[in-house]
RNA sequence: GGCCCCAUCGUCUAUCGGUUAGGACAGCGGGUUUUCAAUCCGUUAAGCGGAGUUCGACUCUCCGUGGGGUCACCA
């Protein structure tokens, strides 16, 4: 008794029904996406239902952070219903099965002192349950062991296997797309349906996301929620993308696609049937995409948001562009910053402290490769100090361009036996930034401005 | 353990019986470069095992193995 239906005449409706019991992850955010894309795809109706029957377990602000992560990656939905609103319609609903005869209320010996004495079970019929699924065709189960199974605590408090079959009977959904946790539940919720009288939905079952350890995603396992990634600076674009990547592909090699694009493109028939291990590295390259498309407003606007600090530096609209072009997240620019950080030049004292004689850092590795001669080095940095010395202090004018341009020529001409640009760039660079790994001195000149330039030369000459 | 689902490079995946098994991330090598990054080019790497079916299996069937899910008065 498969379960073919005609949807030609009837509307899809999917809807997306988590539980507010923790932050909102990976793993139910992909299950969102695709039940999104198929409403979309087929110009359907896309449910929001807050499945927080569980009074004890769920909270509001577990709700809200879904809400807002839904928000925030622009999945809008048609309506939304929250399952504690609806308890009167469960009474009622509850109140026909037991009419009919297929729930009862049982008698129960209490678990624990002052536990529970009468609960509401299902009749189970005892059948076989067969089902078709739309990723992996049909599912047989034998449902007697299951036994008559409770369906809710009491009239006002059904749970979740009676409430999640009568609203999607109620809410005309059309296709269940769920995770592949849910298949051991289907045959039992089937079994309801029956009793309510209700249709059977299409069901689509879709593969796990897994961590690294091959199993669930949860935050027990390190899953972030996703507000997580937005305050660590991802773009909801970016996070979108990959996930809708993760156990579902076009078929094609594109890998880039806005939300749009995905829309048009989703096929639940592509959907894969394996789980899919969630890659931090991968949603970091889509994260850079994203950044790299961003334009220069768009790109503050965002380091705005994440490191606010940031942008008051003075220097900051100066290495904007080698920001944009560096990070993979928003939140790396903090760390490029902080000591120890490629752009850790900029926050650093190199005035020596108090007793104005300590580098913050080892003058030897002033040193360009294999160089030992010291006296060559301070040669080489006399010249830069000499040659910035004339250049126009403005800060308009002490700019990259002109800085390399007044350096270039001298520094070319030294011969590569002896160590070529390098010899006299490489000093020069760290004497500047104190730093193995920095933007090319020439930035840094400007972002320093022609004192401060002078200054940091002059004590790396000194301290050879 | 019972039941259920799944199985191609380290990871995400293409392949719908016939391919030198393709792409992307990561890795590695190189070009460029004062360093790192970025960028460009190149490159390593895969059909879990065994039986079948077939002229021919990564692809279909079965068994095994492995992994995962689920077994609540949670969802």
């Amino acid at each position: 008794m498969s379960v073919e239906k005609s949807t030609n005449n009837s509307k899809v409706v999917t809807r997306f029904a988590p539980s507010p019991t923790g932050l909102f992850h990976a793993g139910s955010y992909r299950t969102a996406v695709f039940a999104y894309l198929f409403a979309r795809k087929h110009a359907g109706h896309f449910i929001l239902r807050i499945e927080d029957t569980d009074k004890i377990r769920s909270t509001k602000a577990n709700e809200d952070n879904i809400i807002e992560s839904l928000k925030w990656l622009h999945l809008d939905y048609d309506a939304m219903y929250r399952q504690s609103e609806r308890t009167e319609i469960y009474k009622e609903w509850l109140n026909k099965l037991i009419t009919n005869g297929t729930a009862y209320i049982s008698k129960e010996t209490p678990k624990e002192p002052g536990g529970r004495t009468e609960v509401i079970r299902f009749k189970n019929p005892n059948k076989k349950v067969l089902f078709h699924d739309l990723i992996r065709g049909d599912i047989e189960f034998d449902t007697t062991e299951l036994g008559d199974f409770v369906i809710a605590k009491s009239l006002e408090e059904p749970i979740f296997h009676f409430v999640v079959v009568l609203d999607d009977y109620l809410m005309g959904v059309t296709h269940v797309i769920r995770g592949e946790d849910h298949i051991s539940n289907t045959p039992r919720q089937i079994l309801i349906q029956q009793a309510l009288g209700a249709t059977t939905p299409f069901y689509a079952h879709l593969p796990l996301v897994l961590g690294e350890d091959r199993s669930k995603l949860s935050k027990r396992k390190g899953a972030l929620p996703l507000t997580e990634y937005r305050t660590r600076g991802y773009l909801p674009e970016a996070v979108l993308n990959f996930i809708s990547l993760l156990g579902w592909n076009p078929g094609t090699e594109q890998e880039l696609f806005s939300l749009n694009e995905l829309v048009q493109a989703f096929d639940l028939t592509k959907v894969q049937k394996g789980g899919a291990v969630f890659n931090d590295e991968k949603l970091a390259w889509f994260n850079k995409q994203y950044i790299a498309k961003l334009s220069k407003a768009e790109f503050i606007s965002h380091v705005k948001e994440c490191a606010p600090e940031v942008v008051d530096l003075p220097s900051f609209t100066t290495i904007a562009p080698l920001l944009q072009e560096k990070i993979s997240s928003f939140g790396d620019i903090r760390t490029l910053l902080a000591p120890g950080g490629e752009l850790a030049f900029m926050t650093i004292d190199f005035s020596g402290g108090a007793t104005g004689s300590a580098l913050p850092y080892d003058p030897t590795a002033l040193l360009w490769k294999g160089e030992t001669d010291i006296s060559k080095v301070k040669t080489s940095l006399k010249k830069v100090i000499e040659l910035l010395s004339v250049l126009d202090g403005d800060s308009a004018t002490f700019s990259a361009e002109k800085v390399k341009a007044a350096i270039w020529d001298f520094a070319s001409s030294i011969p590569k036996e002896q160590g070529g640009r390098g010899s006299v760039l490489w000093p020069m660079r760290y004497a500047l930034s104190g730093q193995q790994k920095s933007p090319d001195p020439f930035i840094i000149s400007e972002i320093l401005g022609k004192d401060e330039t002078l200054a940091r030369l002059n004590r790396a000459y000194n301290a050879l």
